[in-house]
DNA sequence: TTCTATCCATAGGCAATCTATACATGCAGT
DNA sequence: ACTGCATGTATAGATTGCCTATGGATAGAA
C-alpha cells in the first residue's frame, strides 16, 4: 500500500452520477464540483475522469452534447439519464449497506 | 459494473488488521470472523485473503506461526505486530476521511 | 507574448481483487 | 467403508479500476 489514492476506489461512477444530478456539467465542471463538495478531500484526476465518463456513456447513463460555456468555450456537458438515475440509487443503496457492515466490523467488540 | 465485488476495494487490508486485534486467527477463522461481524455482507474470498495476508507478513504489519487449531488441524495463526498496529491507525484515519467526503458529496444540495 | 486556467482525451502501467483450481484432513452420517 | 461437508492453505491467471504521464487546444490576464 506505498499508494495514496485520491479517492475510495469503486465510488467514482456513484460520485459522477451524483454530481450530476444538480445539472448537466461538462468534464471539467463535474471534477471541480467533487473537489470543492468534498473540501479538497476528493481530487478526480483526468485520466480517471474521462474514461469514466466514457463508460458512462456506453452503458446509457449519461448523455453528452458539445456546447459553448459561459466563458466561450466548446466543452462537452453529460446530462443523466432516466438509467443513470436508477443505476445511481442501486450503487447508493450498496455503498450504504457496504458502509453499514465494514462499520459493524469496525466496531465490532466481543468474539471468543 | 456487471460485477458485484463482495467488499468494498481497498479495505481488505483494514479489516484484517482490525480483526487481529482481538487476538491470533488463521486465515480460515479470518474469513469466518469478517463474515459474521458484518451479517453475512462482507465475504472474503480465498483468492484475496492469502494474497492479503502475504502482503502484510511482507510489510511486518502481521507475524505467522504453524500450530495446531482446537480441532487438531495444522494452521498457521496471525497475531498483529506493533507496527500493524500503527498501520492500522492510519488505515482507519483516513477510510473515516473518506467516508466523510464521500458523504459530503452524497448530501451536498446546493451548486450553482 | 507569455503564463495560467480552462477544457478534452489517450496510452501504459500497476495494485488489488476475483475466479478457478488444487490439495489435504477431521468428523458425522449412512 | 464411503460419502459429504466443514475446515484449512495456497497459487495462477484474468480483470477491474485508477493513476501517471502525456499531448493538444483556447480564452483571458499580465
Amino acid at each position: 500500500m506505498t499508494r495514496r489514492p485520491e479517492l475510495l476506489p469503486g465510488t467514482l461512477d456513484m460520485l459522477i452520477l451524483k454530481t450530476l444530478t444538480r445539472g448537466a456539467l461538462h468534464g471539467y465542471g463535474i471534477a471541480l464540483s467533487i473537489k470543492r463538495s468534498s473540501d479538497d478531500v476528493l481530487t478526480v484526476e483526468e485520466g480517471s475522469l474521462y474514461p469514466a465518463l466514457q463508460r458512462l456513456l456506453v452503458q446509457g447513463w449519461v448523455m453528452g452534447e458539445w456546447k459553448v460555456t459561459e466563458t466561450g468555450r466548446r466543452a462537452r456537458f453529460y446530462t443523466l439519464t432516466a438509467a443513470g438515475r436508477k443505476q445511481l440509487n442501486v450503487e447508493l443503496s450498496q455503498f450504504e449497506q457496504m458502509i453499514t457492515a465494514i462499520g459493524r466490523v469496525l466496531r465490532d467488540p466481543q468474539e471468543a
